[in-house]
DNA sequence: ACTCAATCACTACATTTGTAGCGTTAAAAC
DNA sequence: GTTTTAACGCTACAAATGTAGTGATTGAGT
């Protein structure tokens, strides 16, 4: 999957919260930088066209947005895509950034290490 | 860091090449889809531009690109935008469905613990 | 030196993405 | 019931991106 990084923005605060309006979704996203009400809307018109995101229920005539797929499953799947793009061959550069890069807690070393051992076993 | 699709397809052939000219870099990518060497073309100038890109020499009047960053900080940089885009807060996930949906051999499991553990230890 | 083919530089244009205006309308407030 | 206001749907448009044409030019082959 492949996605603006408006859209995956607004997609991430529908599928975060698990139900917004479209006044929502801009109050947040206008809380960090300039941006019109119309300009979110029509982001969510667009989520909406695309299938991503639906309108669960109304209060008065304003829309209560879901999204369709689960949050993981789009961040999967936009992560597949990434690598294919960024990392196509080799993919230990990638591993290395990430774990040299990131600011990794105790417990998620340790979490991550068990996952290893998992996978070794397969 | 942010580049287009295209942007970073072609400037991943330039900068793994050590040399390349326009039209080597237009065969590469015309072997898999159909592509005119004038939208590859365009594609340098425009890394060219953004200064990604230079003229590193000539044969005849034909240029000798090369990239001006080496892969691994364009990879890193692309990496690093990536994540705060689409795993914004929690990382878990990422590094969770990285390891499983990759296919790692048993060496590179090893390397990745080892990477671990050295992360502990800060 | 002359022709030819390859490459260049430049321009152009369709599509996608970011951004917003506006008139309409239905709730809410009075 | 009338006014106000918030949200809607729709349209529009600039900028970025993907894609290609074309005429000019220069090095290569003869």
């Amino acid at each position: 999957m492949k996605l603006p990084d408006l859209e995956i923005e607004v997609l991430q605060h529908i599928s975060t919260a698990d139900t917004v309006t479209a006044p929502e979704v801009h109050k947040q996203i206008a809380a960090k930088r300039e941006i019109s009400y119309s300009a979110v809307k029509t982001i969510i018109d667009r989520l909406e066209k695309k299938d991503l995101v639906y309108r669960k229920a109304h209060v008065g005539r304003t829309a209560i947005y879901a999204a369709k797929m689960d949050q993981n499953s789009v961040q999967r799947s936009l992560l597949k895509e990434f690598i294919k793009k960024v990392f196509p061959q080799d993919k230990t550069p990638l591993f290395n950034t990430l774990i040299r890069d990131s600011s990794l807690t105790e417990q998620e070393i340790e979490y991550l290490k068990k996952l290893l051992e998992e996978k070794r076993g397969q």
